[in-house]
DNA sequence: TTGTAATCAGAACACTGTTATGGAATCCGG
DNA sequence: CCGGATTCCATAACAGTGTTCTGATTACAA
């Protein structure tokens, strides 16, 4: 592997350059043309790094795994584990909004350019639940949470959370019954439901707004 | 408007070529070439009848919105309305399942032959929420429930299932944590967390699965 | 230095949505 | 009955897409 001249992380640059379009200008803006025009070389690029289009929304998904792998582990763990987990589904709903494009691609079910997410890629999206659970075993261990599986938690979370992004991102939500009101009820239903106590549920869901700002991303 | 000979209903014989092209062999086989083969003529046909793949693209989703209200308005109301609203969801979801691509354009955010959703469309979606926000209402009414806007609650209902289903389209939901354990369990907690007595809500979610095959349609 | 491998520019191919043209068949007013 | 007017569609062309082929240019290794 040895490059010619240009840059050696070529490759980089290109993801960069597909996921800058993909935000700014949509999926209709993303054709070979268009970005070996913006990387000022020719569309062969996008072959030779990658194997086609294919190959580089593929790439494109995988930053798109590690942007919400690096949203998720940017919330800490405080003595309120409940509080930790709101902040979870807060940070999980923040990169949605920051990606919002990408996150259709990795979880819409729908395809991009003809590519359609392989059971690798998806394990490595279900690999990001993985804080999610965790932070569900410290809710039952602290007695907050009821005696279960922390994954089965994890998943309630995440369906619910999933449901609220893509209904929100598809401008659904709206006026009095919008996405922020709807979200903190289902927040405080959530930990009831796994167990935690209504009073303390509220308390720890409206703690967790405060964090927001500053223990996540960008 | 007089057609020349063929069909008088040439537009709903397309509609019905492009859902079966959607439905049997995904979103690339949508093309106006291929269409227009299927039906045996050319690809004017697509121009004249839709001004374009656009305007076909959204005929199709308006034909999804029509499938989807036939699925809930099958559900019939009896004397327990907690288990009418479990039915709802299911329906719901039994229609996302039959139509599984269709869906994904009507609700999945994302764009189909370069066609998006316009703010009249989502109109025509939110309205299939009268249904179960009418259901919930008889829930309020009959004690079950406890007292509050019964559209809200429709939109808890929504959020929670529309996020079950896509997920499941996307083939995140398996093994132990499969689509169907989830959604039985999140039917309880959405009743529940309505107002409903965890026992009477087990009780009526369990009654309506039984009534899944005799209600809803296809 | 020579050889080998990697990278990319350019042209071409098959495909897409779309438009312009023109012909054929219906309707409708006389 | 007949003659515009209108509607529909087949054909061909154009601009755009992803992709492949070819060949030239460069970097690195022996």
């Amino acid at each position: 592997m040895s490059p010619r001249r240009s840059d050696p992380n070529a490759r980089s640059t290109l993801v960069d350059i597909a996921a800058r379009l993909l935000a700014e200008e949509g999926p209709e803006a993303l054709s070979t043309r268009r970005i070996a025009a913006e990387a000022g070389s020719s569309t062969m690029a996008v072959y030779t790094h990658f194997g086609g289009m294919q190959g580089l929304v593929r790439e494109m998904v995988h930053e798109g795994f590690a942007r919400l792998q690096r949203y998720l582990t940017g919330v800490t763990e405080t003595d309120d584990p409940v509080a930790d987990m709101a902040l979870l589904g807060r940070a999980y709903r923040g990169n949605a909004l920051a990606n919002p494009d990408l996150y259709a691609v990795m979880f819409g079910g729908f395809s991009l350019a003809g590519f359609t997410l392989s059971d690798e890629d998806r394990q490595h999206g279900r690999y990001t639940l993985a804080n999610v659970a965790r932070c569900a075993g410290r809710c039952i261990a602290s007695g907050r949470f009821e005696p279960g599986d922390p994954e089965l938690v994890a998943h309630h979370m995440w369906v619910a959370t999933h449901g609220l992004v893509t209904l929100e991102l598809g401008d659904y939500l709206f006026e009095p019954y919008d996405a922020e009101r709807i979200f903190e009820s289902q927040l405080v239903n959530m930990m009831v439901s796994a167990g935690d106590k209504p009073e303390t549920a509220a308390r720890s869901v409206a703690d967790s707004r405060t964090r927001l700002e500053t223990e996540v991303p960008e």
